[in-house]
DNA sequence: TGCTTTTATTTTACTGGTGAAATACCTGCT
DNA sequence: AGCAGGTATTTCACCAGTAAAATAAAAGCA
């Protein structure tokens, strides 16, 4: 059924992608109801789905899954110690499972753990000179990658783009930190 | 009327979102590396995380998962019953995942399974007349809650995102397929 | 001070996913 | 026919994530 779904169809018309067909589907069986909210929605789940595949194969020649590379990434870009509750907000991840990730990478000797002087409830964390060399690696690979696969969309498009899924990530940040904060 | 309708912080700058932030943060911290890609691909990953977030909230009040959700829609949808190999295919999981999840909603009584009669391996799976009444319940509420995390970006403005993620995707579908497939 | 309440983090018990091996069946060759 | 090889699906052993309980320390307050 979606096996024809390769750039070019015979007949000239423009190929479809996989969300269109899915949209087609749809209609034929529910002809009164208004699919419209997939056209955007469906292709943003589908490329992230691309996207982070492709990301997770890059990774793992590295030895590090994508939430692991999440954690690194978070600690050096912002340049300095972050507790575990600051990673949690950042990573968007729960508290257990920034727990267990720092412990694998603790153990692996790329973060390093101490205990706050002041508040003795509160732990630091900090990539190691081997975890930062590990980041530094890491990035400019994940970044060539990503470029590669952007190569096939024009420049202006690509901020076009940018542009717009940033403005919907700043009504969804809002709408969302309320119902489900 | 503010036609991008873009937040507007105290100092009267736009608002940003979490990317930019995060984008300054590596620019800081790595001035020389173009990180261009970040712009597009950490908002489809942001974007469809809260996406996802606000849909698997959804149907958790139909007892559903968005996995299950996505059999039960697949099956739907297609009008007709689909082997295991066509869920793995159409819903992008495991093969071990999929005979989880059908087994899960087998005993639920939402979907029933027959051998098909020409080759005893394959086993064709259809919707109960529950499991439809349960995506027909589930897919217009989803879309209802889809439509208003979408109000506020203009319709002109939608189509033109999911056009041009469309034209990424369909790049995506050829690239990736031919990588990791 | 001694207490309750709040906050930060980890632990626990469990769920759902994965890749690889196992099972079951079909197809085509000789 | 009989068997080598391919395909469809499930099972297995394990890993990562979660929600809720447990731990530990600080803060507020009588």
């Amino acid at each position: 059924m979606s096996t024809s779904a390769q750039p070019v169809a015979e007949g000239g018309q423009p190929a479809e992608d996989i969300v269109a067909g899915i949209m087609r589907q749809w209609q034929a069986v529910h002809p009164g109801l208004d699919i419209e909210p997939i056209a955007l929605i469906g292709r943003i789940n589908r490329c992230a789905a691309l996207l982070q595949q492709a990301a997770d194969a890059q990774l793992r020649h590295e030895g590090l899954s994508r939430a692991e590379f999440d954690l690194l990434g978070t600690l050096r870009r912002s340049g300095r110690s972050l507790t575990p509750g600051e990673l949690v907000r950042e990573t968007f991840a729960s508290g257990a499972a920034v727990t267990k990730r720092l412990r694998g990478l603790e153990e692996r000797g790329l973060v390093e753990r101490q205990t706050d002087s002041r508040d003795r409830r509160v732990a630091r964390l900090s990539l190691t000179d081997a975890g930062r060399e590990l980041a530094d690696r890491a990035l400019p690979a994940q970044l060539e990658l990503e470029r590669s696969l952007l190569a096939g969309i024009a420049p202006d498009a690509r901020a076009e783009l940018a542009d717009g899924l940033g403005a919907l990530l700043l009504l969804l940040e809002g709408r969302l930190a309320r119902t489900l904060g």
